[in-house]
RNA sequence: GCCAAGGUGGCAGAGUCUGGUCAGACGCAGCGGCCUGCAGAGCCGCCCGACGCCGGUUCAAAUCCGGCCCUUGGCUCCA
């Protein structure tokens, strides 16, 4: 069975072709503020795309660029004690970002190139643009001629004579069509612009931002070059994959299309998948709306494996919903997976080895669970599909586990593998929380709480043994009473 | 205004390319039962006639065609 994706150029579904090598490129993000849950939808979608070319075996070698030259840094200049310059401001949130990556154990990309190390780069690709005619300079700036670029539109089915004028009016002014896009802009951000994105007032010493000598004179790398530059120094003409969200898809990556594919005169993405919004009741997670969670707060109340279980609740392409109702399903899809798996790890140490015991439901469901996995995630990464598939073996582990012994070694094994390869390995989704010298103490504790408890109850005096069942849960330990005695998990 | 993605049960979310096997699966919420001192978890069962609207094509339409309405996104930085 073979992965089928669907390419927003062609706006088709097509199988997914490539040598043993794939190239995977994700647009992510400008340094200008904290992460959110909206930028780590997409951070998901390219991770799990990652794991299952992995999966599949290819090798996959995945860049991730940075944005560190940018008018919303440099209006933060001074904001706080230490940011002195753009690369201050850009530096915090790089750290920022990069720790938030971590927190939702995501799979390192080969390169997070920045544009601050690119731009001998990006003049040189600029240079071959206008040697080669498709960009001209005016007044020391560079502009890309959009109508010497045939496909230009193809990507998001604009036509050119429709598009409105892009940039600012003295920017308008030095353009030949109004659609044409800066490649290279002369000087450092202009007073308005560092204005129009400050939060606070810079009084006199409104910042520029760094400049950079070209030949053009002075200047800064224009809004869209900096991808095309980066992903072609490493990884080359063609990517594999380009990633992003979708709404980048006009003008970002329609810009990098043109640029690109002009320079090189190769076909610059073989397959374009975009990553529909996150909504927040109803609206597009956004900094400039003010509605967004940011990943580190989000990471503190709900933990990884919630937030990933919630981003597998709905495809990669579709806009996801994020509401108290969304989050609370995650939560409980996500005890529901962790629960059985560590019924199914308890109840593999405590089987009698020599026990010819065999559930054949049991590996029956493992199989299915494999094979409903495999198909779901080569049908475009349908992600809910696929952990539906784990959902329903955990029906199979917990009969199994609740009926009487002997149980099936090999069924109860194959299945912790099946949790570990599918969700784990795939989803990225950590099963069996690892234990370090706090979880073991507070274990302890809690075992001698359940003691005082167990002998409450004993005397039938179950008033205070709910007291204490209830005090555990409110610091997050839940109690639950079974026919082996009981048993409690970290919520 | 132009471009795009959508509108499917209380929520969430497949199916639309390739018309019939479709109105799915998983889950959440809700209801009932088993189990339990109670609760939770788990298991079993139930509910949920939902394909935006109006036409058309067809033996047959969620799926194709036309028109309309609505939502979100893009056209300025945006994942």
């Amino acid at each position: 069975m073979s992965l089928v994706v669907t390419d927003t150029l062609s706006d088709e579904r097509v199988e997914f072709t490539a040598d043993g090598d794939v190239t995977l490129y994700v647009c992510g993000l400008t340094v200008s503020d904290d992460p959110h849950l909206g930028h780590a939808r997409l951070w998901f979608h390219a991770d799990v795309v990652h794991r299952w070319l992995d999966h599949l075996g290819y090798d996959v070698r995945h860049v991730e660029n940075v944005t560190d030259v940018n008018e919303k840094i440099t209006a933060r200049v001074g904001e706080r004690d230490g940011w002195t310059t753009e690369r201050d401001v850009a530096e915090t949130f790089t750290a920022n970002t990069f720790e938030a990556m971590r927190g939702l154990n995501l799979k390192r990309a080969e390169v997070y190139p920045r544009v601050t190390e690119h731009v001998p780069e990006i003049v040189d690709l600029v240079e071959r643009l206008v040697e080669a005619g498709y960009a001209y300079e005016s007044n020391g700036s560079v502009y890309f001629d959009v109508t010497a670029f045939d496909d230009y539109g193809k990507l998001s089915n604009q036509d050119v004579e429709e598009l409105e004028a892009q940039g600012e009016p003295d920017e308008r002014a030095e353009k030949r069509h109004p659609a044409d896009f800066a490649l290279w802009k002369a000087d450092g951000v202009s007073e308005t612009a560092a204005r129009e994105h400050a939060k606070h007032d810079h009084g006199d010493a409104t910042p520029t931002g760094e400049t950079w000598d070209s030949p053009w004179g002075e200047g800064r790398p224009g809004w869209h070059v900096e991808c095309s530059a980066m992903s072609t120094t490493h990884l080359g003409d063609t990517l594999d994959v380009h990633m992003g969200g979708r709404d980048l898809v006009f003008p970002h990556h329609e810009n990098e299309i043109a640029q690109s594919t002009a320079a090189t005169g190769e076909a610059f993405v073989r397959h374009w998948l975009h990553v529909g919004l996150l909504a927040m009741d109803g609206e597009k997670m956004s900094s400039s709306i003010g509605n967004f969670w940011t990943v580190p707060d989000a990471l503190a109340e709900l933990g990884v494996n919630v937030i990933r279980t919630f981003y597998a609740g709905a495809g990669y392409r579709s806009e996801q919903a994020l509401t108290e109702e969304t989050i609370a399903e995650a939560k409980e899809r996500w005890d529901r997976l962790s629960r059985s798996y560590e019924r199914a790890v308890d109840a593999l140490d405590s089987v009698d080895t020599r026990s010819k015991a065999t559930d054949e439901t049991l590996r029956r469901a493992v199989a299915d669970a494999r094979e409903g996995f495999e198909a779901a995630m080569n049908d475009d990464f349908n992600l809910r599909e696929a952990t539906a598939a784990l959902l329903e073996l955990t029906d199979a582990v917990n009969r199994h586990v609740d009926a009487e012994p002997p149980h099936d070694y090999r069924g109860l094994h194959d299945a912790v593998a099946a949790f570990e390869e599918l969700g784990g390995d795939v989803i990225g989704l950590q099963f069996g929380a690892a234990t370090d010298g706090d979880v073991e103490l507070a274990g302890e504790l809690v075992e001698l709480v359940l003691d005082v408890r167990e002998a409450e109850r004993a005397a039938g005096n179950y008033e205070r043994a709910d007291e204490l069942r209830d005090a555990l849960d409110a610091v997050g330990v839940e109690v639950e009473d079974g026919p082996e005695g009981v048993e409690y998990r970290f919520g």
